[in-house]
RNA sequence: UGGGGAAUAGUGUAACGGCAGCACAAAUGACUCUGGAUCAUUUAGUCAAGGUUCGAAUCCUUGUUCCCCAGCCA
């Protein structure tokens, strides 16, 4: 192993999983599976893990299955099996047929748990779960034995057939196993295998009122399934010595559980029972509102897949919690963007410029470069004319210094179009700026000066009277704070949102985003990376912002107000 | 002395007894019809203390800190 340099480089999972195929250890199978349950949305979280496994399938030559761990039916929904599996499939991976539902395996669980019980290895106890709590003991204190546990072989058979005919109520019996409740794991002191619960499962109706737990169950299911590498979170590392105890008493397949650590990202939270709080208190408009750290806001927000999968390739597998850096998933976003987006114009807060000297009634169409990362992607024609608008923030009346862009008597370039020159200032009563009027240079159309002269910006703008109307919505982190827990006495997490995480403006674009198709993707040149929104149409535009470009300008003036 | 896991720049990771490397972030400069992109440069790290060794992030000892476990949730 140590002569060996296959693991080179790899993260310590994909090491395991080459190690295995090297030694031959499962026959060259490599089978791993992502296993959710459906009862809630998939957050990026999630994306991770899915990376993970799908990853390691489609290097390896191995298959992964997508199975859903539906094993609580007062949680679970068909709503949220529908959204993982589209949210999988976005995400750009395949299960093949491997499609399946850890309730499928009720039978089976059914008969192990009989052969467990007549090996005199599990028994039924009608302890209230208020008593088998006081059993169990304590983290430092051993357990103490149920008074059901030793029940002969007979009667745990006799009753556990009776849970499953629905002659009890619900909670009132269990069937556990018998291990030891003197274990220092906490898990082995006679784990609860079934409970009684008289509840309409999303996929077996009411064929059950007893259903596994998810000790019991998840073992079996990939054991089931031939999974040779079950991959997943830290905090199951307690529960394998009680998964290897089951398999084992069973002589059933036993895969190899490898537990790596979960994803957290800075500027939000990423637990289901969070999130869930966040819909159902109303923070967010949904699961998939493009705040969410969800596949489906993700989506929404203007995310690509590629850009995610990159984020979860980047930040590698490892076996202690870690917070990564938001930052990184938005260079990962930009990277993937910059080089797939077509850039259009828009302004985001019109300032109206007339041209002073162009013609009343004129207008022409100008060329400009779709994609400057992509000749493929060719070019467009965008209109000019006498009235245009130009980003408010683009024009200052008493510019700081290194401002580089409009102010009075100053030259800049109108991208693809003109050099035009700031000559007058026109305010209403209250001294605000109404309107801008400026003079062009015609020897400059399409942006160059045959003189060879000059400018120091270059702005982006769009005709006032071809531009369309779009609302634009400007996002921001979901919280203010790095890491959200940290609140207040007496505070949660909810204290943190960010109550500017959501701007709203009236934008006008440019006229070739009438056929912007819902979730298309663009930059805004000069702006960010915007995305059409799912409900956005040719009668009212909505564009929403995925992130913002890099911004130098930004951190001249952060550093221009801190040093006054 | 309950059990289990883990510690590498600000952040995320690599190095498997042999020059502590990469990416993000930050900073500086070049270039630019996006203050974008791109390119170059810089800042910054092995939890601590001992030990083994020619040589230790890596092996050993002791300690410190952090995470997980007391659901009939997963």
């Amino acid at each position: 192993m140590q002569g060996s340099d296959s693991q080179a480089g790899l993260d310590f999972v994909r090491a395991i999983v080459a190690e295995d195929l090297e030694t031959d250890k499962w026959g060259g199978r490599v089978v791993t599976r992502f296993p959710p349950e459906p009862n809630g949305y998939l957050h990026i979280g999630h994306a991770k893990s899915i990376c993970l496994n799908f990853g390691i399938a489609a290097e390896f030559g191995g298959t992964c299955h997508l199975r859903f761990d539906d094993t609580n039916p007062e949680k679970e929904e068909q709503e949220y099996v529908n959204s993982i599996i589209e949210d999988v499939r976005w995400l750009g991976w395949d299960w093949g047929e491997h499609l399946y539902y850890g309730s499928d395996y009720f039978e089976q669980m059914y008969e192990y748990a009989v052969q467990l019980a007549k090996a005199g290895k599990a028994y039924v106890c009608d302890l209230t779960a208020e008593q088998i709590r006081e059993y169990r003991g304590t983290l430092t204190k051993r357990g103490t034995d149920s008074p059901y546990r030793n029940r002969s072989i007979e009667e745990n058979l006799d009753l556990f057939e009776r849970m499953r005919k629905g002659e009890f109520p619900d909670g009132s019996r269990t069937l556990r196993a018998k291990i030891d409740m003197g274990h220092p794991n906490l898990n082995m002191r006679d784990p609860v295998m079934y409970r009684i619960v008289h509840a309409e499962h999303h996929r077996t109706g009411d064929k059950w009122c007893i259903y596994p737990m998810y000790d019991w169950a998840h073992g079996l299911e990939d054991s089931v399934e031939k999974i040779t590498h079950s991959i997943c979170t830290l905090e199951f590392e307690n529960h394998r010595p009680l998964y290897d105890w089951f398999l084992d008493e069973l002589g059933a397949y036993h895969p190899q559980q490898i537990e790596f650590a979960r994803l957290n990202l800075t500027y939000t939270v990423m637990s289901k029972r969070k999130l869930l709080r966040l819909v159902r208190e109303g923070c967010v408009g949904g699961w998939d509102d493009p705040r969410m750290p969800t596949i489906s806001g993700m989506r929404r927000r203007g995310y690509s897949p590629a850009a995610i999968r990159q984020f979860c390739t980047r930040i590698g597998v490892n076996k202690f919690n870690s917070t990564v850096d938001m930052a990184l998933l938005e260079h990962c976003l930009r990277e993937d963007l910059n080089k797939t987006s077509p850039r259009v114009m828009a302004v985001l807060r019109p300032l109206k410029v007339v041209i002073t000297n162009y013609p009343e009634g004129q207008s022409e169409e100008l060329d400009a470069v779709n994609n400057p990362e992509d000749a493929e992607a060719g070019t467009r024609k965008v209109p000019f004319s006498r009235e245009l608008y130009i980003e408010r923030e683009d024009f200052m009346e008493e510019p700081p210094k290194k401002f580089f862009r409009l102010a009075p008597g100053r030259e800049v370039r109108l991208r693809y179009a003109y050099f035009v020159t700031c000559t007058n200032v026109v305010k209403d009563e209250a001294g605000n700026i109404t309107e801008l009027h400026c003079t062009y240079d015609p020897a400059t159309r399409g942006g160059d000066a045959p003189d060879g002269r000059k400018v120091k910006a270059t702005l982006h703008w769009v005709s006032a009277a071809h531009a369309l109307e779009a609302e634009v919505r400007l996002y921001d982190n979901l919280f203010t704070e790095e890491n959200p827990d940290e609140a207040g006495e007496g505070e949660d997490f909810v204290s943190n949102l960010n109550p500017n995480s959501l701007e709203t403006v009236s934008a006008r674009v440019e006229p070739s985003l009438a056929a912007a198709k819902p979730l298309g993707r663009y930059q805004f040149e000069r702006l960010g990376y915007f995305c059409a929104d799912a409900e956005s149409s040719k009668e009212k535009l909505i564009f929403n912002r995925t992130v913002t470009l890099r911004d130098e300008w930004v951190k001249i003036q952060k550093g221009q107000t801190h040093k006054p």
